[in-house]
DNA sequence: TGCTCCCCTG
DNA sequence: CAGGGGAGCA
């Protein structure tokens, strides 16, 4: 290719990059887009993949980006409930015998298995309907397993049912492609 | 049919 | 976390 091409070809490409750095949509779904979500797992559980598309705006949005970010919080809801279970089920071996028992605290061991998982930098500050939502599914698990309903293979979908409905509002710095820093800096 | 959820793997 | 598969829903 004779070279005044390519420079007419460099010269396009800087101009849409220019017109580009408006939105400045990346490709993928970056580290940071990870880091992101998962602190936004602490007010949604179910997000809807329109909510996601309107606080990632700089992601170029399309089939496999949409399910991939779907994914994601479907693999932050399986750690979660595991833990759950878990914890419930430590819990009634220990003795427990009430929910009234059950409590999460920002120094109990199942905070601190959610706080690294999520928000392992621990550079968040996590809200505290995020406490309360995860005691009741604490107290959810709880009171399915004494009850003996763990039998039924479905169990845990009733769990399910009740928690999706828990969805907080996510705060509108997150729509910011910038709240990492914004978030992270105060 | 396409989307989403969940389960199970790796 | 990503892949793959089965189930439910529109």
């Amino acid at each position: 290719m004779p070279d005044h091409d390519s420079t007419a070809l460099l010269s396009r490409q800087t101009k849409r990059r220019r017109v580009d750095i408006g939105v400045k949509r990346t490709e993928g779904l970056s580290p940071n887009h990870l880091k992101k979500a998962k602190l936004m797992f602490f007010y949604t559980r179910y997000p809807s993949s329109n909510m996601l598309k309107t606080y990632f705006s700089d992601v170029k949005f399309n089939r496999c980006i949409t399910s991939q970010l779907i994914k994601w919080f479907s693999n932050f809801r399986e750690f979660y409930y595991i833990q759950m279970e878990k914890y419930a089920r430590q819990a009634i071996n220990d003795g427990v015998t009430s929910t009234e028992e059950l409590s999460i605290t920002r120094d109990c061991e199942l905070y601190r298995a959610l706080n690294m998982h999520y928000n392992k930098a621990n550079d968040f500050e996590v809200p505290e309907r995020f406490l309360e939502v995860a005691q009741i599914t604490l107290r959810e698990f709880f009171n399915a397993i004494i009850a003996g309903k763990d039998v039924d293979p479905s169990w845990k979908k009733a769990i399910y049912k009740v928690i999706c409905k828990l969805d907080s509002e996510v705060p509108e710095i997150f729509k910011s492609p910038n709240c990492l820093q914004e978030l992270l800096h105060e």
